[in-house]
DNA sequence: GAAGTAATATACTGATCGGTACATAACAGG
DNA sequence: CCTGTTATGTACCGATCAGTATATTACTTC
């Protein structure tokens, strides 16, 4: 179904305004983000903003959208682009410490700061938050997988906890980074736990 | 330096009113709690929160230190009440899980769900935040010393690094717990946790 | 270029926000 | 019992909230 263009088109870049406004819900939070400082931030008036996005509502549900969807996620991206399995779990604990501390306004993560805090209050965000750890999961534990087809894991290695495990460790960090600690210190045990994830199914339990 | 009672005493408890603030604050954040909801759950009127308090802020700082130092935090509680280390380990975790999905209203921790939101909006909660994270962090490294003094863990075992393990994975079951997964589904790598936990400073270096 | 369409900008709505002035009521000390 | 003090209840403040009506401008189509 093609879309029918007709008359004066839009005068933004949707993806723009939305990368706009996943700053300032980072921010300010759901409730702290007024219309005014989404339309500052988005560099566009109150009506296109309702033209484009229904409401208010309408905007944060499609900001997270984007959020997941764009393969831009920098932890995540770091973890993709390493070819040995270690290295690229360090990569992603040390570019989410780098990621949750770089900007003083948007620290942390954007889904454990800001979204997990309106999943009670907005409806639809709880859903798209389950969906978007679950996502994650999926992803971090498929890379585990094909490591242990390639013999690079062992067979037994437990591919699911070991992505919930990365997952979790990053959003302690993400928490520990809003609370002012520095990026330095966060990595002071950047190590060991890279080893918690990769190491552990190697140990005999007692 | 002895407070001097004069005129007509305050007619409610101090204490109460922060807990009731605390469940407002963790249900719909900082900005999302109105002063009328506010009001109407610590049975009070604006005046004497005002009065209380100084004014919101006030009150949601009382809150936040109110919380830190109540000793009732399920997680810690469990974790301390148990003898042997590994069931500690096992009792925090699970009651993690339980206390984050206990109540649909206060889901996750307060600390991460709501005021690490507010913490660059709000003066003095950063502060206070930081000083929440390192002081659990002492508190359960503590307990790690005290089992190696008493034998019950490895001379090598890394104190610190798994009392910030184990105050971390609480975060990452807070966030699921928000996302509404389920408390079963949370505890299915419930084992594997408490013995990344407790056991890998047993293992080989690869 | 004329007609039609859709995005823009201005200005406004009722509701609610955090915070307070004022009068009243209840307790203390004498 | 009287006076001083303090908490309470009511009613209100200006500011800001999310959302919108109206008019204008700019673009597409014919």
């Amino acid at each position: 179904m093609a879309e029918i263009k007709v008359g004066r088109p839009r005068e933004f870049d949707v993806g723009d305004a939305l990368d706009a406004a996943i700053e300032v819900f980072w921010a300010k939070g759901y409730d702290g983000a007024s219309l005014t400082d989404l339309t500052e931030a988005l560099g566009i008036t109150r009506p296109s903003l309702y033209a484009a996005f229904k409401d208010k509502r309408g905007l944060y549900l499609a900001s997270i959208a984007q959020y997941m969807a764009s393969e831009e996620c920098p932890p995540l991206v770091a973890f993709d682009s390493e070819k040995d399995i270690r290295r690229a779990v360090r990569a992603f604990l040390s570019s989410a410490v780098d990621y949750a501390t770089s900007n003083d306004k948007q620290r942390g993560c954007f889904l454990g700061a800001c979204v997990a805090t309106s999943c009670g209050e907005v409806d639809g965000v709880e859903e798209l938050l389950r969906q978007a750890i679950t996502e994650t999961d999926k992803r971090l534990a498929a890379r585990f997988e094909m490591e242990k087809e390639a013999g690079n894991l062992p067979q037994d290695f437990p591919s699911v906890a070991r992505a919930r495990l990365m997952f979790d460790l990053r959003q302690g960090y993400a928490l520990r980074a809003r609370a002012g600690i520095s990026a330095r210190q966060l990595k002071s045990d950047l190590k060991s736990r890279v080893g918690l994830v990769i190491e552990f199914g190697k140990c005999v339990t007692r």
